[in-house]
DNA sequence: GCTATCCTTGACATAAATGTCAACTTATTG
DNA sequence: CAATAAGTTGACATTTATGTCAAGGATAGC
């Protein structure tokens, strides 16, 4: 094998470094667009700009290049959003939460795309993830929400329910931008529609848990051309 | 070529409908499994349980049968979901488009997984419709809202953002069930659970748009195993 | 029970994708 | 400035997928 160890022992030169990031950057445009299965190393050769056995250099073949990528994506979840707590004033938390994901959604469309067609697609690669990591976190937060009910500071909702509500209408401004954008007459998403979506969803969520919403009239409009 | 025409020209017999019935229910298996690229013939032939050729003759090529599958679903997607006018009651009638949504996810899981794959792919095969009919229906429930807000029934929030809300928080617990399912400790959704989801859903919903959800305190919960 | 149509399927021809390799070139470093 | 390591790439072997066809079998309507 030509390849020492793609993995865990980066060499030193940068050309490793340009070239892996030139490599990540197509697959994660690849894998967006097509999902796992038609994903392919050619495409992915093709829009990185080298022959696709130079790919095949650096990512021994396609599954070891989709879970690197796949770690990447679980990576920056876990780092991006903060540790909330019982003690956390639960308007403040869950606003700043909802925000911090609609602009998550802006920054990071692509690796929000992946993730999800990981698990429409029945999560064969994330299982473990889904057993474990992932089901603590919920779990834990759940139990925040439990008891922030419990204080009387929220309406008792049903936890899961309002973190899934939370990350699937966040995660729509990215998943489903084409639906989105089409109908706002083809103008792109930018800045201020998502700031406008977060004021919104912020209104919509904090209120519906009968908590005080941030701003209670004059709420901003998306504008459709 | 063998095939007279698939499409427009069901011929008499049961056979044809048979068939074209188990391909189909294949069909949406796999591309709800795979994504279009991801899918393969080979494949739906034999969850199909049939030679290849045979799916050939029914179906002429992997895009016609695709085809096929989104126009049911738009088809199924228009007729389930009823017209709600500007002189309904808001809160009875997204009480109940909400209702009928998350029932629609519980139904039709896989319709649902090819349309956001379809999407998330950056919607290759639907712009058009996208273009068209959605557009239209999308933006002349705004106008709907819009009206409700202007009237004072309800805040006024975003109509889009209102809409976009609904649909990715119900269709939540069709595309990504192995996700729910991971953290309810691998105990799949009955009736109850879907219930109990729409329950809360409408009471955050309606309350966070400001009218009064039908239901104000004990609101059922998701038990986790 | 004949005949026209419909259905079935193995086999073929292409095309596309995957992963490997060996020969070669470029970098790095002592 | 060697000489060792790292990087590049065309070519190969294999696998998988696609769509077509022709020959034969089953069905339906008369």
């Amino acid at each position: 094998m030509n390849n020492p160890d793609s993995q865990t022992l980066p060499r030193t030169g940068r050309i490793r470094i340009d070239n892996q990031a030139r490599i990540i950057e197509a697959a994660e445009m690849e894998f967006a667009e097509a999902g796992y299965k038609g994903a392919s190393m050619v495409s992915i050769a093709k829009r990185a700009g080298l022959p696709r056995a130079n790919v095949h250099y650096y990512f021994n073949n396609k599954l070891e290049l989709y879970n690197r990528l796949l770690l990447d994506i679980l990576q920056l979840w876990n780092t991006a959003f903060s540790q909330i707590t019982a003690e956390d004033d639960p308007a403040e938390a869950i606003g700043a939460y909802i925000r911090a994901k609609v602009m998550y959604s802006k920054t990071n469309p692509r690796a929000s795309r992946i993730f999800a067609s990981e698990i429409i697609q029945g999560a064969p690669h994330l299982s473990e993830y889904l057993e474990t990591d992932f089901r603590d976190w919920l779990r834990g937060k759940s139990r925040v929400i439990d008891a922030w009910a419990a204080q009387g500071k929220i309406d008792p909702v049903d936890p899961l329910v309002l973190i899934f509500l939370i990350w699937s209408a966040t995660q729509h401004y990215a998943d489903f931008s084409v639906q989105v954008v089409s109908v706002l007459g083809d103008r792109s998403l930018d800045e201020v529609d998502f700031e406008m979506v977060a004021t919104n969803l912020t209104h919509i969520i904090l209120k519906g848990c009968g908590m005080k919403p941030p701003t209670d009239h004059s709420l901003p409009r998306l504008a459709m051309s």
